[in-house]
DNA sequence: TATTTGCCTACCATTTCAGTAGGTATTAAA
DNA sequence: TTTAATACCTACTGAAATGGTAGGCAAATA
Protein backbone atom coordinates (compact mmCIF):
# COMPACT_ATOMS: atom_id res chain seq x y z
CA UNK A 1 0.00 0.00 0.00
CA UNK A 2 2.31 2.32 -1.10
CA UNK A 3 1.51 6.14 -0.83
CA UNK A 4 4.46 8.28 -1.32
CA UNK A 5 5.59 8.12 -4.71
CA UNK A 6 9.00 9.17 -5.91
CA UNK A 7 6.94 12.97 -6.89
CA UNK A 8 6.69 13.34 -3.09
CA UNK A 9 9.73 11.94 -2.06
CA UNK A 10 12.14 13.89 -4.58
CA UNK A 11 10.12 17.11 -4.02
CA UNK A 12 11.11 17.16 -0.61
CA UNK A 13 14.59 16.48 -1.51
CA UNK A 14 14.66 19.42 -4.02
CA UNK A 15 13.15 21.51 -1.49
CA UNK A 16 15.53 20.57 0.95
CA UNK A 17 18.32 21.04 -1.00
CA UNK A 18 17.56 24.53 -2.23
CA UNK A 19 17.10 25.20 2.06
CA UNK A 20 20.42 24.25 2.07
CA UNK A 21 21.67 26.76 -0.68
CA UNK A 22 19.01 29.58 0.41
CA UNK A 23 20.46 33.42 -0.94
CA UNK A 24 21.85 31.54 -3.56
CA UNK A 25 20.34 30.09 -7.06
CA UNK A 26 21.09 26.32 -7.83
CA UNK A 27 20.78 25.00 -10.89
CA UNK A 28 19.27 21.68 -11.40
CA UNK A 29 21.73 19.93 -12.49
CA UNK A 30 23.81 20.04 -9.31
CA UNK A 31 21.03 18.64 -7.74
CA UNK A 32 20.29 15.93 -10.40
CA UNK A 33 23.68 15.31 -9.79
CA UNK A 34 23.95 15.13 -5.79
CA UNK A 35 20.80 13.48 -5.66
CA UNK A 36 21.45 10.69 -7.96
CA UNK A 37 18.21 11.74 -9.67
CA UNK A 38 17.66 12.28 -13.37
CA UNK A 39 18.00 15.81 -13.98
CA UNK A 40 14.76 15.36 -16.74
CA UNK A 41 12.89 13.97 -14.17
CA UNK A 42 13.56 15.95 -12.10
CA UNK A 43 12.12 18.99 -14.04
CA UNK A 44 8.61 17.21 -14.20
CA UNK A 45 8.81 17.71 -10.43
CA UNK A 46 10.04 21.17 -9.96
CA UNK A 47 7.32 22.20 -12.33
CA UNK A 48 4.72 21.26 -9.70
CA UNK A 49 7.11 23.14 -6.83
CA UNK A 50 7.02 26.32 -9.54
CA UNK A 51 3.31 26.41 -10.42
CA UNK A 52 2.26 26.24 -6.35
CA UNK A 53 4.44 29.16 -6.11
CA UNK A 54 6.90 27.00 -3.46
CA UNK A 55 10.09 27.80 -5.88
CA UNK A 56 11.40 30.65 -8.63
CA UNK A 57 13.09 29.76 -11.64
CA UNK A 58 15.35 31.95 -13.48
CA UNK A 59 16.59 30.92 -16.73
CA UNK A 60 19.74 31.48 -18.10
CA UNK A 61 24.04 31.35 -17.81
CA UNK A 62 24.20 30.97 -13.90
CA UNK A 63 20.44 30.66 -13.64
CA UNK A 64 18.80 28.00 -10.87
CA UNK A 65 16.20 27.71 -8.88
CA UNK A 66 15.41 29.63 -5.65
CA UNK A 67 12.91 29.15 -2.72
CA UNK A 68 10.18 32.00 -2.60
CA UNK A 69 10.05 32.26 1.46
CA UNK A 70 12.27 31.45 3.95
CA UNK A 71 13.44 27.71 4.65
CA UNK A 72 11.53 27.79 7.98
CA UNK A 73 8.06 28.87 6.58
CA UNK A 74 8.14 25.76 4.92
CA UNK A 75 5.78 23.00 5.77
CA UNK A 76 6.33 19.45 4.72
CA UNK A 77 2.67 18.66 4.28
CA UNK A 78 1.98 21.45 1.81
CA UNK A 79 4.90 20.30 -0.19
CA UNK A 80 4.21 16.61 -0.07
CA UNK A 81 0.06 17.77 -1.03
CA UNK A 82 1.13 19.54 -3.79
CA UNK A 83 3.63 16.70 -5.58
CA UNK A 84 0.78 14.51 -4.71
CA UNK A 85 -2.02 15.71 -5.52
CA UNK A 86 -3.45 14.78 -2.10
CA UNK A 87 -2.53 13.55 1.48
CA UNK A 88 -5.91 11.39 1.53
CA UNK A 89 -4.86 7.65 1.54
CA UNK A 90 -8.22 6.26 0.24
CA UNK A 91 -10.13 7.01 -3.01
CA UNK A 92 -13.44 7.49 -1.28
CA UNK A 93 -11.96 10.38 0.25
CA UNK A 94 -9.21 11.82 -2.19
CA UNK A 95 -11.67 13.92 -3.72
CA UNK A 96 -13.57 16.27 -1.76
CA UNK A 97 -16.40 16.51 -4.52
CA UNK A 98 -16.88 12.23 -4.77
CA UNK A 99 -20.16 11.68 -2.56
CA UNK A 100 -20.24 7.76 -1.94
CA UNK A 101 -23.98 6.25 -2.10
CA UNK A 102 -22.78 4.10 0.78
CA UNK A 103 -21.67 6.44 3.01
CA UNK A 104 -23.73 5.90 5.15
CA UNK A 105 -23.92 2.38 5.82
CA UNK A 106 -19.78 1.63 5.11
CA UNK A 107 -18.31 0.45 8.64
CA UNK A 108 -14.93 1.14 7.00
CA UNK A 109 -15.45 4.41 6.27
CA UNK A 110 -14.96 5.94 10.24
CA UNK A 111 -11.47 4.23 10.13
CA UNK A 112 -10.36 5.88 6.73
CA UNK A 113 -11.45 9.11 7.72
CA UNK A 114 -9.82 8.76 11.22
CA UNK A 115 -6.46 7.51 9.35
CA UNK A 116 -6.43 10.33 6.81
CA UNK A 117 -6.69 12.71 10.16
CA UNK A 118 -3.35 11.24 11.51
CA UNK A 119 -1.59 11.33 8.27
CA UNK A 120 -2.25 14.40 7.79
CA UNK A 121 -1.29 15.93 10.86
CA UNK A 122 1.67 14.05 10.70
CA UNK A 123 2.80 16.22 7.85
CA UNK A 124 1.47 19.19 8.64
CA UNK A 125 2.73 19.28 12.11
CA UNK A 126 6.36 19.21 10.46
CA UNK A 127 8.16 21.68 8.94
CA UNK A 128 11.04 21.24 5.65
CA UNK A 129 13.46 22.64 8.37
CA UNK A 130 13.00 19.98 10.52
CA UNK A 131 14.46 17.49 8.53
CA UNK A 132 17.94 18.36 8.03
CA UNK B 1 -1.21 9.10 -2.60
CA UNK B 2 -3.74 7.16 -2.43
CA UNK B 3 -2.15 3.69 0.08
CA UNK B 4 -5.59 1.45 0.82
CA UNK B 5 -7.04 0.02 -2.53
CA UNK B 6 -10.45 -1.72 -3.22
CA UNK B 7 -8.08 -4.93 -2.25
CA UNK B 8 -8.11 -4.00 1.41
CA UNK B 9 -10.89 -2.20 1.31
CA UNK B 10 -13.18 -4.95 0.06
CA UNK B 11 -11.23 -7.14 2.24
CA UNK B 12 -12.25 -5.67 5.50
CA UNK B 13 -15.95 -5.64 4.44
CA UNK B 14 -16.05 -9.13 3.59
CA UNK B 15 -14.66 -9.83 7.23
CA UNK B 16 -16.59 -7.85 9.09
CA UNK B 17 -19.57 -9.47 6.70
CA UNK B 18 -18.49 -12.89 8.50
CA UNK B 19 -18.45 -11.65 11.57
CA UNK B 20 -21.17 -10.47 11.96
CA UNK B 21 -22.34 -13.78 10.63
CA UNK B 22 -20.41 -15.55 13.40
CA UNK B 23 -21.13 -19.44 13.58
CA UNK B 24 -22.75 -19.66 10.04
CA UNK B 25 -21.41 -20.19 6.61
CA UNK B 26 -21.84 -17.11 4.41
CA UNK B 27 -21.95 -17.26 0.59
CA UNK B 28 -19.81 -15.12 -1.51
CA UNK B 29 -22.91 -14.52 -3.08
CA UNK B 30 -24.60 -12.92 -0.45
CA UNK B 31 -21.94 -10.68 0.39
CA UNK B 32 -21.28 -9.14 -3.10
CA UNK B 33 -25.06 -8.79 -3.46
CA UNK B 34 -25.56 -6.85 -0.24
CA UNK B 35 -22.01 -4.25 -0.69
CA UNK B 36 -22.80 -3.73 -3.97
CA UNK B 37 -19.14 -5.78 -5.07
CA UNK B 38 -18.81 -7.97 -8.17
CA UNK B 39 -19.01 -11.48 -6.86
CA UNK B 40 -15.99 -11.66 -9.28
CA UNK B 41 -14.13 -9.16 -7.87
CA UNK B 42 -14.67 -10.31 -4.41
CA UNK B 43 -13.51 -14.04 -5.30
CA UNK B 44 -9.63 -12.64 -6.08
CA UNK B 45 -9.69 -10.72 -2.38
CA UNK B 46 -11.07 -13.69 -0.84
CA UNK B 47 -8.35 -16.19 -1.89
CA UNK B 48 -5.79 -14.36 -0.30
CA UNK B 49 -7.79 -14.46 2.85
CA UNK B 50 -8.38 -18.37 2.54
CA UNK B 51 -4.51 -18.24 1.58
CA UNK B 52 -3.89 -15.88 4.90
CA UNK B 53 -5.89 -18.39 7.00
CA UNK B 54 -8.19 -15.98 7.93
CA UNK B 55 -11.24 -17.46 6.55
CA UNK B 56 -12.29 -21.08 5.87
CA UNK B 57 -14.40 -21.93 2.60
CA UNK B 58 -16.69 -24.64 1.92
CA UNK B 59 -17.72 -26.09 -1.34
CA UNK B 60 -21.12 -27.15 -2.35
CA UNK B 61 -24.73 -26.71 -1.71
CA UNK B 62 -25.38 -24.23 1.63
CA UNK B 63 -21.34 -23.97 1.17
CA UNK B 64 -20.21 -20.20 1.93
CA UNK B 65 -17.22 -18.94 4.02
CA UNK B 66 -16.43 -18.77 8.04
CA UNK B 67 -14.15 -17.03 10.02
CA UNK B 68 -11.53 -19.24 11.50
CA UNK B 69 -11.43 -17.37 14.65
CA UNK B 70 -13.36 -15.73 16.36
CA UNK B 71 -14.01 -12.48 15.61
CA UNK B 72 -12.80 -10.43 18.58
CA UNK B 73 -9.29 -11.98 17.87
CA UNK B 74 -8.70 -10.43 14.45
CA UNK B 75 -6.70 -7.04 14.05
CA UNK B 76 -7.44 -4.63 11.43
CA UNK B 77 -3.65 -4.23 10.65
CA UNK B 78 -3.01 -8.73 9.74
CA UNK B 79 -6.31 -8.10 7.31
CA UNK B 80 -5.42 -4.96 5.78
CA UNK B 81 -1.31 -5.68 5.75
CA UNK B 82 -2.31 -9.29 3.90
CA UNK B 83 -4.91 -7.83 1.56
CA UNK B 84 -2.58 -5.43 0.59
CA UNK B 85 0.99 -7.04 0.46
CA UNK B 86 2.62 -4.46 2.78
CA UNK B 87 1.34 -1.61 5.18
CA UNK B 88 4.50 0.22 4.18
CA UNK B 89 4.05 3.97 2.84
CA UNK B 90 6.64 3.57 0.77
CA UNK B 91 9.13 1.84 -1.46
CA UNK B 92 12.42 2.28 0.05
CA UNK B 93 10.55 0.61 3.03
CA UNK B 94 8.26 -1.83 1.55
CA UNK B 95 10.43 -4.57 1.07
CA UNK B 96 12.63 -5.67 3.44
CA UNK B 97 15.92 -7.24 1.97
CA UNK B 98 15.98 -3.64 -0.44
CA UNK B 99 18.97 -2.01 0.66
CA UNK B 100 18.81 2.02 -0.39
CA UNK B 101 22.41 2.67 -1.14
CA UNK B 102 21.59 6.15 0.23
CA UNK B 103 19.91 5.79 3.61
CA UNK B 104 22.71 7.37 5.55
CA UNK B 105 22.76 10.42 3.28
CA UNK B 106 18.69 10.53 2.82
CA UNK B 107 17.47 13.55 4.86
CA UNK B 108 13.69 11.57 4.24
CA UNK B 109 14.11 8.56 5.24
CA UNK B 110 13.66 9.12 8.97
CA UNK B 111 9.91 10.64 8.07
CA UNK B 112 8.99 7.75 6.07
CA UNK B 113 10.07 5.07 8.75
CA UNK B 114 8.76 7.71 11.38
CA UNK B 115 5.10 7.64 9.06
CA UNK B 116 5.28 3.62 8.71
CA UNK B 117 4.99 3.56 12.55
CA UNK B 118 2.11 5.05 13.19
CA UNK B 119 0.25 4.14 9.96
CA UNK B 120 1.43 0.19 11.58
CA UNK B 121 0.92 1.47 15.15
CA UNK B 122 -2.87 2.82 13.66
CA UNK B 123 -4.16 -0.44 12.22
CA UNK B 124 -2.76 -2.57 14.47
CA UNK B 125 -4.23 -0.78 17.74
CA UNK B 126 -8.17 -2.07 15.88
CA UNK B 127 -9.70 -4.57 16.50
CA UNK B 128 -12.10 -6.13 13.46
CA UNK B 129 -14.88 -5.88 16.42
CA UNK B 130 -14.24 -2.41 16.77
CA UNK B 131 -15.45 -1.28 13.10
CA UNK B 132 -19.05 -2.79 13.91
C1' DT C 1 27.49 35.62 -29.81
C1' DA C 2 28.00 31.41 -27.31
C1' DT C 3 26.79 28.95 -23.42
C1' DT C 4 24.13 27.81 -19.75
C1' DT C 5 20.16 27.44 -17.74
C1' DG C 6 14.86 26.86 -17.29
C1' DC C 7 10.75 25.44 -19.73
C1' DC C 8 7.66 22.96 -22.98
C1' DT C 9 5.65 19.06 -25.66
C1' DA C 10 5.60 14.63 -26.75
C1' DC C 11 6.49 9.85 -26.18
C1' DC C 12 7.09 5.26 -23.82
C1' DA C 13 7.74 0.86 -21.16
C1' DT C 14 6.23 -1.33 -17.09
C1' DT C 15 3.35 -2.11 -13.33
C1' DT C 16 -0.77 -1.75 -10.73
C1' DC C 17 -5.73 -1.39 -10.45
C1' DA C 18 -10.07 -3.06 -10.98
C1' DG C 19 -12.14 -5.96 -12.78
C1' DT C 20 -14.43 -9.94 -16.53
C1' DA C 21 -15.02 -14.57 -18.53
C1' DG C 22 -15.44 -19.24 -18.46
C1' DG C 23 -14.74 -23.17 -16.67
C1' DT C 24 -13.92 -27.33 -12.97
C1' DA C 25 -14.44 -29.48 -8.36
C1' DT C 26 -17.17 -30.30 -4.39
C1' DT C 27 -21.02 -30.97 -1.62
C1' DA C 28 -25.69 -31.06 0.04
C1' DA C 29 -30.42 -31.26 -0.94
C1' DA C 30 -34.25 -32.97 -3.76
C1' DT D 1 -28.73 -40.30 -8.44
C1' DT D 2 -29.48 -36.14 -10.29
C1' DT D 3 -29.47 -31.19 -9.70
C1' DA D 4 -28.36 -27.00 -7.90
C1' DA D 5 -25.45 -24.18 -5.42
C1' DT D 6 -21.29 -23.20 -3.93
C1' DA D 7 -16.03 -22.68 -3.84
C1' DC D 8 -11.95 -22.61 -6.59
C1' DC D 9 -8.90 -22.13 -10.73
C1' DT D 10 -6.70 -20.03 -14.97
C1' DA D 11 -6.59 -16.68 -18.15
C1' DC D 12 -7.54 -12.26 -20.15
C1' DT D 13 -8.26 -7.12 -20.45
C1' DG D 14 -8.80 -2.00 -20.47
C1' DA D 15 -7.43 2.01 -18.08
C1' DA D 16 -4.60 4.54 -15.25
C1' DA D 17 -0.47 5.50 -12.68
C1' DT D 18 4.47 5.17 -12.27
C1' DG D 19 8.84 6.42 -13.54
C1' DG D 20 10.90 7.83 -16.61
C1' DT D 21 13.34 9.65 -22.03
C1' DA D 22 14.04 12.70 -26.00
C1' DG D 23 14.36 16.77 -28.32
C1' DG D 24 13.96 21.23 -28.79
C1' DC D 25 12.69 26.42 -27.68
C1' DA D 26 13.20 30.64 -24.65
C1' DA D 27 15.80 33.51 -21.74
C1' DA D 28 19.64 35.56 -19.80
C1' DT D 29 24.39 36.30 -18.76
C1' DA D 30 29.38 36.17 -19.42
Amino acid sequence: MIMVSTKGRYALRIMVELARNYGTLTPLKEIAERQGISKKYLEIIVKDLVNAGFVIGHSGKNGGYELSRKPEDYNVGEIVEKAEGTLSSVACLANKEFDCPRKNECVTLPLWSELDEIVYNFFYSKKLTDLY
